[in-house]
DNA sequence: CGATTCTTTGAAAACAGTCAATCTGTGTGG
DNA sequence: CCACACAGATTGACTGTTTTCAAAGAATCG
């Protein structure tokens, strides 16, 4: 399981041998089965954790009962609360596994020990959240701006490992429409092309 | 106009005097009058820009010919187009002045230097991307599970400065509804109260 | 096979968008 | 100071989209 962690890092970082060891001697693997929690709603989100194999979401119950899909996370991808992890506050959200995982977790006083010790691993993580930035950015525009179904057609464009292996349903919530309403602009979109 | 800079980086960071200085060496600070751009769509946004009077606005021109606001940003707020300058691309956003406004400007290798320079400085920009980042996670969690008299409430009791110096229809905009749709909703959230 | 989960479909109701007209307030130039 | 233009907000009628609820049809899993 730390071998894809371990790739992982050769393939995006320039981080040495010591350091390498340094950054697998605070990570703890796990795994997960399909549909177990791995952060519950009110728990302090005290960790960063790595995907290794499976897939994961983050979601909440909002105030009408349904889930709302935040995020979804797939092999070489980070998951974690941030706004509870930043502020030691409860979380809000769920997250749990769509599938049986494997999952490598750092806790956070260990990996902010990280960032200090290991500035190239600093400059890594900082670049990552840029990035996840940049991406929210863009899901904030289409949100507003674009209909279902470019919505829909953008998402299996961005993240088609992602969308087909999950349940319609909840790419659906991901988007924050109906099952109901992207089963029929699917199906429109699928006749149209 | 520096000096609102001066105070604001006294009030929110534990830099020295020689760190001001040298910040302050590398900021220009420019007049932008109402309806005057700072960045126009296909520029690269070479430059971090700091609010210290007035207001500005991140928007886009949309497939649909319409304009949707990403974002606002008044006195003591940081705004520019964050993917265009982190990748050195052209951006897909315009930027521009809704009132007569006082900003700074540090271009992008200047301030990069800051980072490199002056460690505290480097933290407290991480940790105000850090915040800027929920903000926007949660902004997608209202814009996938609220209804817009919610979302319209929300961003009253969010950014009340903003809510009354800028028109309904700016509002409707970042809310992503029709400013019909607003109005009709805000009238009827009047009443209900 | 039976149970569960997921997807689709239909019909009605709620909601939001569009277009056009009107109303309001502000500021500018004559 | 008035008239006018202009930007913004509202309203009504209409259209189109999305939700909701209920039911039924696939697919998957033990």
């Amino acid at each position: 399981m730390l071998e894809i962690f371990a790739s992982y890092l050769k393939e995006n970082t320039i981080l040495n041998q010591e350091e390498l060891e340094e950054i697998f001697s605070v990570v703890v693997s796990r795994k997960l089965r399909k549909r177990q929690y791995l952060l519950q709603e009110g728990e302090v989100c005290g960790f960063n954790c790595f995907v290794a194999k499976g897939c994961l979401r983050n979601y909440r119950i909002g105030e009408d009962g349904n889930e709302h899909i935040l995020r979804f996370a797939v092999a070489n991808w980070w998951l974690s609360d941030q706004e509870s992890y930043n502020n030691d506050t409860p979380s809000k959200n769920n997250i749990d596994a769509l599938e049986d995982s494997d999952v490598l977790i750092i806790k956070k006083d260990k990996f902010e020990k990280l960032l200090q010790n290991i500035p190239n691993f600093k400059d890594f993580i900082f670049n990552l959240k840029a990035r996840s930035f940049d991406a929210s950015q863009n899901r904030i525009m289409s949100n507003i701006s674009d209909t279902v179904e470019k919505r829909y057609a953008m998402f299996i464009e961005n993240y088609p490992d992602i969308f087909n292996r999950v349940p319609l349903h909840m790419i659906a919530s991901y988007l924050g429409v109906s099952r109901e309403t992207l089963s029929r602009v699917r199906n429109h979109y699928a006749k149209t092309r």
